[in-house]
RNA sequence: GCGUCCGUAGCUCAGUCGGAUAGAGCAACGGCCUUCUAAGCCGUGGGUCGCAGGUUCGAAUCCUGCCGGACGCGCCA
């Protein structure tokens, strides 16, 4: 991994403090908060005057003149009460710039492939097509997964399928009753069952509603459907054979709609997938005393030193002997700890499931089963409608997925229409257009915000296509190819760098922050860090060529170093979109 | 009642392991296309950072209390 100039600093600083009797830490140099001030800034001083160092002002000196010899510092200016302003030589600033884009991840990679980081997608449900709840837990897994792996650690993904509880039920009982006659009821039937699924998914997705809106006015449908949650749990063959369909019926139909979205997993487990660690969660949590009955459940209770509850206890196992999520939450954890090795668990679920997190990981800690391992619940906000209330369609129904997706497609169609630029492409390509600004206004304006916040979604103000969204990072991205292609024909190519002029300093600084963007995007799980930086770059870029005529630059050096420039921001633009999940295009 | 999270410009949001004059986008207003894609760039106006205390040379950021909002709270997921 390469070094950043914040880190040259901070050690040059660090050094400096410490031939001071002070903490190296203390050197921590960031970018300065006024540039008219100076590059970088590094406040130590200050810091150590809290400490008892003395005046500020007077440490800031003798740190500076304690600096080592280096070829990166320009000057410095001490400031009151004792902050220390750096200015760097703008050689460096190139040389610097030239060996990151060296480097195909702009130097962010390191060997992190002994650590293991698990990407829980906090699971779609059996039966039920995507809806725009599952929006974010989509795009901010795929961005998570995919910054991961970048970065180098070892990442498996998993759909982590909901097909284990009650709603299997109530799909089972909906289908006896639509369908009586089918082998799966008959419990005298000896097999084998049929290979071609009794239902299509249009059919789960007629059943599962009716079903569930029926078992919360009907007690008697509500026994039934858990009666056959729990017989299939405990494996009656008829219901494990209708269930396979099932799940079989619905990946097919999440897999098509995760196509569209661009996301992948690496593992389409589920809830079931659990079943077999089961038992052994819970013959250890029963053996250590953790569990125990109470009204005919089996519970994990939590309580403090004096006896008092500090939240409500995790189900194990109802009354009438079901599992329930709490269950396979903790067995899965069990087998990622044990089975997968894994050394970080991220569960990106809905926010208000917290609790039930806190539950599954104090369940886990009082089994010890923690090791090394880190899990964490990765939690993002609801996404709201204009009233502030979570997103439905016009009519109060659930917002599909597949329904969202063709309503920014038809925006983007109207915009490239209303545009002059695209009137003469194929249609095949107005099509490609059309569907890759559809997914990056979708994802930008839900990447953007900080993921534990609610936002409101408003896809006709997403659709403006001004300002921060998705389609103005595709719009850069096509100019500076447009500016490189163009350069091509004139026979133009890009050359060496020069040393950075006044007009290309914003941006080479910009440049340069990318390794730290992803790093807190990491350190935070929270990939709205690297779209500002991405915004940030391209509106650097904007200022950059408004004031430069790249192709007009008759000094030919220049003009190749100029070029250079564009395409070392071209290609960061394109690995950080990338890494958002955002296709990038030729032109627009 | 208990718990978690949130409150920053008219609107949507960044910034919160304390740092200099709190930033973007939209909306408003004023400039810039015979010139590399104007879905753009440059500029102007707009803020008691929910309220009140406290800690500090320094607080949107840390502590306490209050107000307002969202969500969750044993046999759904």
């Amino acid at each position: 991994m390469l070094t950043t100039i914040e880190h040259d600093l901070s050690q040059l600083f660090g050094q400096a403090f410490e031939a001071n009797d002070l903490s190296f830490d203390f050197g921590a140099t960031v970018r300065c908060s006024r540039p008219e001030l100076g590059d970088f800034q590094c406040n130590g001083a200050m810091a150590a005057a809290k400490q008892g160092a003395g005046n500020p002002f007077v440490t800031a000196e003798k740190v500076v003149a304690a600096l080592p010899d280096n070829d990166i510092i320009k000057n410095v200016e001490i400031v009151r009460p004792g902050f220390i302003n750096v200015f760097l030589h703008s050689d460096y600033l190139a040389t610097k710039l030239k060996s990151f884009s060296n480097d195909h991840t702009f130097g962010c990679a390191e060997d992190l492939s002994d650590t293991k980081v698990m990407i829980d997608f906090g699971g779609p449900n059996v039966a039920k097509s995507m809806h725009v709840g599952h929006l974010r837990t989509a795009i901010i897994g795929d961005a998570l997964q995919r910054i991961f792996r970048f970065k180098g650690y070892n990442v498996v993904s998993d759909a982590h399928l909901g097909d284990w509880g009650t709603q299997m039920g109530m799909l089972i009982e909906g289908l006896k009753k639509r369908q009586p006659d089918l082998p799966y009821f008959d419990e005298n039937y000896t097999g084998p069952y049929p290979e071609e699924s009794p239902v299509t998914i249009q059919d789960l997705e007629t059943i599962y509603p009716e079903e569930s809106g029926l078992c919360k006015s009907d007690d008697a449908a509500a026994e039934k459907a858990r009666q056959a949650t729990l017989e299939l749990q405990n494996g009656r063959e008829g219901y494990r054979a209708l269930w396979k369909h099932f799940v079989e019926v619905s990946i097919a139909t999440l897999k098509r709609d995760y196509g569209e979205l661009g996301v992948t997993f690496d593992l389409w487990k589920g809830e079931s997938d659990a079943d077999p660690f089961i038992p052994k969660v819970l013959a250890e949590l029963e053996e250590k005393n953790i569990s125990i009955k109470d009204q005919g459940a089996l519970i994990v209770p939590f309580l403090d030193e004096e006896g008092e509850k500090l939240m409500p206890p995790l189900i194990l196992r109802k009354s009438d002997g079901a599992v329930m999520y709490g269950t396979t939450d903790l067995a899965t954890l069990y087998e990622r700890v044990h089975d997968d090795k894994a050394n970080i668990v991220l569960y990106v679920v809905d926010g208000r499931q917290q609790q039930h997190f806190k539950q599954v990981f104090a369940a886990a800690d009082l089994m010890g089963m923690e090791q090394s391992t880190v899990y964490e619940h990765t939690y993002f906000g609801t996404v709201n409608g204009k009233d502030g209330k979570p997103f439905k369609t016009r009519s109060g129904g659930v917002m599909k997925l597949h329904d969202l997706i063709q309503m920014a497609k038809d925006e983007a169609r109207k915009k490239l229409a209303e545009s002059n630029f695209g009137v003469d492409f194929e249609e095949a390509e107005k099509e490609d257009i059309a569907h890759k600004v559809a997914i990056s206004t979708l994802k930008f304006a839900d990447l953007r915000n900080f993921r534990i916040k609610d936002y409101i979604f408003d896809l006709e103000k997403f659709s403006e296509f001004e300002g921060k969204t998705g389609p103005y990072l595709l719009m850069q991205v096509a100019r500076i190819k447009s500016i490189l292609r163009k350069a091509a024909d004139i026979n133009a190519q890009p050359g060496e760098l020069l040393p950075t002029s006044d007009n290309e300093k914003a941006l080479t600084f910009k440049l340069l922050e990318f390794n730290g963007a992803l790093d807190k995007t990491i350190e935070k799980r929270a990939p709205h860090f690297l779209c500002e930086h991405l915004y940030n770059l391209a509106q650097d870029f904007s200022s950059f060529y408004q004031k430069q005529h790249i192709l007009k630059e008759p000094d030919e050096l220049k003009r190749a170093s100029l070029l250079k420039l564009s395409s070392i921001c071209l290609a960061q633009m394109e690995i950080g979109l990338e890494l958002l999940g955002i296709e990038t295009l030729e032109r627009m």
